[in-house]
DNA sequence: CTCCTTATAGTAAACGTTTACTAATATTTA
DNA sequence: TAAATATTAGTAAACGTTTACTATAAGGAG
């Protein structure tokens, strides 16, 4: 419990010198004695030594960390491209640092001035708003960067796209084929750009089929889940009620279908609703959710790999994927 | 792009010596002349230098990262525990190294050696299976730690707990009540110490009313979701089908109902179901379920707070968190 | 038996910080 | 005015590694 073991004591007790000792530990073909080897072997155990990370950094400038920020990790939709990170990073042995940027600007550029302090590889940044200092920032210190959603004109930097606006436009394409002539999109703040994709996806596809009716619910707080009761709260104010919703994503359209049902109203049957995302239960809702969906974890797992890609000195590149509609319970013919 | 300033970049630019910016950067009221304190500040600027942490770590050996391991993101319940261990150590100013063993034994090893490596001041762990030796050995590098959900006879650990046994048998008392007398137990394996402890409660109430029918089904892979569909075609699969599920976890719980439903099972009027974990979602299932909810917010808020305790050198404790029932509409009277 | 090469191991500098000492002024106190 | 103190700043060692150089011994080649 006293003071960790460090290189020098097993130097010490295995009666070499301590550049044997790191030798017999990155095992890189450099020869060494049986007998010495074996002597360093019991000195570690013994001392149950473990290398200090920290130090081989300083010395070797390598780190295997890669900063994650994500707007929140309470939307399924982000664990699900953890997921996919994680998982690509393990198979090459780096580990995430994982930052919660709760949508906060401030919060979420304090974590990447503490991300770089602690030498991150690289980081994947799903950002709030599109912040393009920040983005240069972070590509002046030469750490490989890739954002997620977040368009950005800048070289370098690798980007995993969803083409939000198509998305969007298939969802009213969908409800204006059921019939649907007034349809609402409720949304959280209109701040990235994923969600103002979105609306104008809305808005084109309703431009595009003459239709005039259109109504944007946006409520000013970050909390998808609960927003959601303040949206559905928001929208039986407005006197001449739609009869689709287009939420901007599934845990929205959770919270709005809750709180119009205890409200009375009945969905599909007064108001059907889109989602976006297809999270994982979106199937197993009360009605199971109609949605665009978007590959979360593919989404991940092409953002280290693409970071990897940058780290090796590749071109950097843009991803866009393509959204597509799942239609289940929560829509129906007007 | 080329090299990162350093602190001998920006005292050679400041004309001042590495110590004198050494203490602007830390600004822990030493005196340092207004001038001084303005060239420094230019030099940082015009550099845009960064301290790098990597050093600092190895003379201070304060390590400001907190080493958290769950056995997956992908179910719910995590996520919010991270949501409440992030939330906490934020304030505190400390980052949060995610890992996810998968619940793959060899991968929560391996993670952990990482961990310890890498200096983290403390780690949080929910563990698969109970690994005495495991917990011992960060114990004994004198790294804090605190598990979770898996109670250890270890001195110098924090717990926090939850009363599975309990829960299950509110569950079980529950669907008793409702005159159900054929009840099943679907799980995932039974390997963590929680699970066993909802299998116990399954079995002890049981026992006390004196019902002789009960059915563990296990299935061997760890995906909960998908396990689900398994645990319901092996359930399909015995000729005295029960009137009534418990499910090891929400996830589960999903999983089995999709798949009854599929397969014309209807729920609740054929099968009760009861789930464990009340995850934010559940409210809103198809239909609503009854569940046993776990504070998971606040498991991990408090998992922090403990790990701060025991940092601070108070002494570690236990806590146990109580189930409640909360009761929707999966479960029917028979 | 000299010269090369190979196998094996040690020495010491360096990575970017912090901090205990020391030092030099300026200011106060008696 | 001398001594004491406060203010401000520099020097150099240390943290735990890696690695370029250097060193020794032993075995072959000529």
């Amino acid at each position: 419990m006293g003071k960790k073991a460090t290189i020098n004591d097993v130097a010490k007790i295995a009666n070499v010198s301590i550049a044997t000792v790191s030798r017999y530990l990155s095992n890189n073909g450099y020869p060494i004695k049986e007998q010495t080897k074996k002597s360093i072997k019991n000195a570690i155990l013994q001392l149950s030594y473990t290398p200090n990370i920290v130090g081989r950094m300083l010395k070797t400038n390598k780190s295997m960390d890669i900063g994650v920020i994500i707007p929140t990790i309470l939307n399924p939709y982000y664990p699900a491209v953890i997921y996919g990170i994680e998982k690509k990073a393990y198979e090459k042995g780096y580990n995430i640092l994982l930052c919660n940027s709760q949508r906060d600007a401030n919060r979420q550029k304090q974590y990447v001035n503490t991300l770089i302090q602690k030498q991150v590889k690289g980081l994947i940044i799903s950002s709030i708003g599109d912040d393009f200092l920040l983005y240069s920032d972070i590509v002046s210190k030469g750490i490989a960067l890739v954002s997620l959603e977040d368009e950005i004109s800048l070289d370098k930097v690798g980007q995993v796209l969803f083409n939000y606006e198509k998305g969007a436009y298939m969802a009213i394409s969908h409800l204006l084929k059921l019939g649907h002539k007034k349809i609402a999109f409720l949304t959280s703040p209109l701040v990235r750009k994923s969600r103002k994709d979105i609306l104008k996806g809305y808005i084109k596809c309703l431009k595009d089929n003459n239709v005039t009716y259109n109504k944007v619910v946006e409520i000013n707080e970050e909390n998808e889940y609960e927003n959601g009761a303040l949206l559905g709260a928001k929208l039986l104010l407005e006197d001449d009620l739609p009869t689709a919703i287009l939420a901007v994503n599934d845990m929205v359209a959770y919270g709005v279908m809750q709180y119009l049902t205890q409200n009375k109203v009945k969905i599909p049957e007064d108001i059907s609703i889109v989602g976006f995302d297809d999270i994982k239960i979106s199937k197993m809702m009360n009605p199971a959710l109609t949605t665009i969906s978007q590959p979360s974890q593919k989404t991940g797992e092409l953002a280290v790999s693409m970071l990897f890609d940058i780290l090796e000195g590749k071109e950097s590149k843009k991803i866009l994927l393509e959204p597509e509609l799942i239609i289940r319970a929560s829509t129906k013919k007007i």
